[in-house]
DNA sequence: TTGAAAGCGCTAACAC
DNA sequence: GTGTTAGCGCTTTCAA
């Protein structure tokens, strides 16, 4: 038998419909037996209220989702944590849901689920921008990390401060010769990270190979820590720290010392860059604020923000408005040393 | 204004609602200039349709919800990817709640959850078995590393193996007394855990000191290392890897050296276990085939199962029937020394 | 205080 | 091929 519906609970606690549904809902205005017997009625049958027929009487779902391309990359842990927190202030549920890298498993699932939220959270995209801009006048969605150029498209992003200050510790460190790991090529964040690396080595006069495109996991980092070897270059800079722990494994399986003979430095500052021998110096991103403030800007877009919080506003940053470029900066701990 | 509906887009098309429809999801019976017509309306609209409304007409949702209690945990990572992997594989969409280990959090998830998904997978439950039993009657759930002990909840649940082995390894090495930090104490796998080291134990004549619960965090490592060191063993087993960081962390603070004068074995086998040094000796968990074992069972008890893969039928192990409880097994890694 | 009835957006008979 | 219509489970006027 399917599950039971209001109208069961009604029947067998012997009131109409309409009056089941107030005792649930709204106990003052019922009989205070009536109310009792209702709820009895409904606990015996196991009812649970239907959120689809609630969501398609009002007009909210009161739900809103988050996508990211790879739950198992602890840096979208962080992120998942932060707006997890703000929305749960708001009642608000959120859904988070992961599409493993594939940008048509990201499309699949924006309309999987466009239907059954308010507005969804979109963490560093593999979209393109048009497919972005077209996604975002279908529902209410706000860009985390991955700037369309859409003026109509909310978004939130970091700001390379990070990378640049990257490039001039190694550069400080005497390192002339350096070398970029790249990320996804569909990623907007790589681009503009390999820009400002570009930019910064142009402006200190220091050499940089590009290593091309590589998946952002750890298995990756093999082939971009043999492409440094094979550069020559004293120092790497990877698009992400999952790539620099993977080329922290390959060096030290192939007997490079690190930092004496390579200097790495990754970015993100996820779980585990405190871990590895040497630490990783990596740039440090306000992952968890990230979250919260793109939460924030959803639900100010949805005009779902007014739901009082059930709990303080939260620690997790300011309100709606608000700078929509967080700062990065470089944590320097073992990974890096004189050339 | 509100989201354009079905019937927006049959009246920009000059097509009857119905016609709209088939037009949309039924290619074939409809004139293909009409079904283009239509398309082309919902193109310009930006209409997506209302998952509410569909959900309300048939009779399921095709989602299903994973809720973890701690999503920046890289246990629960792994698992999540199982369970999606499975689930992408038979067209259900899976959304991910994280309670923050929050007892309260978790009944306030799953009674937002319930009527918006088809059942729920509930990983490493705080809720107490009578209390599951209840949520079980209400929505159908597989209880993931949580026997409620009740029949009728569906369960899929990993073995001691790896913990006994853990203790007979450390007992091999001519440990003499070792000491158990334990979990949350609303974790059902904790007190399994406890049980099975207690019972080792004594079989072999090793001397226990069982440290008390502590938060499943990394942070929560260091009273527990500080208590291992007043206990006077020499080597500790946690209840997972993200309190045997803590620990490492906090010896290497304090000066002591691991293996040398403690030796730890942590419970998971996560995401930087290898990184650490020394590398840690833990207790690994198929968690992946664990997410997918347990998403098979819900298919199979919501009746999805049979929904045609989309993809092959996944390398995720074995359809919704075979054991229920997933071996684990000891990593030697170097964290543990002879005494 | 309670009941009857009108939709919310969509799908699936059932007509034409 | 396409239009009409009856609900799906729920909330909410409007009456009683």
């Amino acid at each position: 038998m399917s599950r039971p519906t209001l109208a069961d609970v009604a029947a067998r606690a012997g009131v109409a419909i309409s009056t089941a549904s107030r005792a649930l809902h709204r106990p003052g205005r019922i009989r205070a037996e009536t109310a009792a017997r209702v709820r009895a009625a409904a606990d015996e049958l196991g009812y649970v209220p239907s959120a689809a027929a609630r969501q398609l009487h009002r007009s909210s779902a009161g739900a809103v989702a988050l996508v990211v391309p790879d739950l198992t990359n602890p840096f979208f842990m962080a992120l998942v944590r932060g707006s997890t927190r703000l929305l749960r202030a708001h009642d608000v549920v959120q859904v988070v849901a992961d599409v493993e890298e594939e940008p048509e498993s990201e499309e699949q699932t924006l309309a999987a689920l466009a239907g059954r939220v308010d507005g969804m959270l979109l963490a560093a995209s593999r979209l393109d921008a048009a497919t972005l801009s077209t996604w975002s006048r279908r529902v209410p969605l706000v860009a985390v990390n991955h700037d369309a150029g859409d003026p109509e498209v909310p978004t939130v992003t970091i700001g390379t401060q990070g990378v640049e200050e990257a490039v001039e510790h190694l550069a400080g460190l005497g390192h002339r010769h350096l070398a970029y790991a790249s990320g996804p090529a569909t990623s907007w964040a790589d681009a503009r990270r390999r820009t400002a690396v570009v930019e910064t080595c142009a402006r200190l006069g220091v050499r940089l190979t590009d290593l091309g495109h590589h998946p952002p996991r750890r298995d990756a980092g093999a082939a971009a820590a043999d492409a440094v070897l094979r550069s020559g270059a004293t120092a790497v800079l990877t698009f992400n720290d999952l790539q620099a722990f993977g080329v922290l494994d390959r060096l030290a399986s192939r007997g490079v010392q690190v930092p004496e003979d390579v200097s790495v430095i990754g970015h993100d500052d996820i779980f585990g860059a405190d871990l590895t021998s040497p630490a990783l110096t990596t740039v440090t991103v306000p992952a968890e604020e990230l979250g919260a403030r793109a939460a924030a800007r959803l639900l100010g877009a949805v005009g779902l923000a007014t739901a009082a919080p059930s709990a303080p506003p939260a620690a997790t940053g300011p309100a709606s408005t608000g700078p929509d470029r967080l700062a990065t900066h470089l944590t320097v701990r073992g990974s890096t040393a004189p050339v």
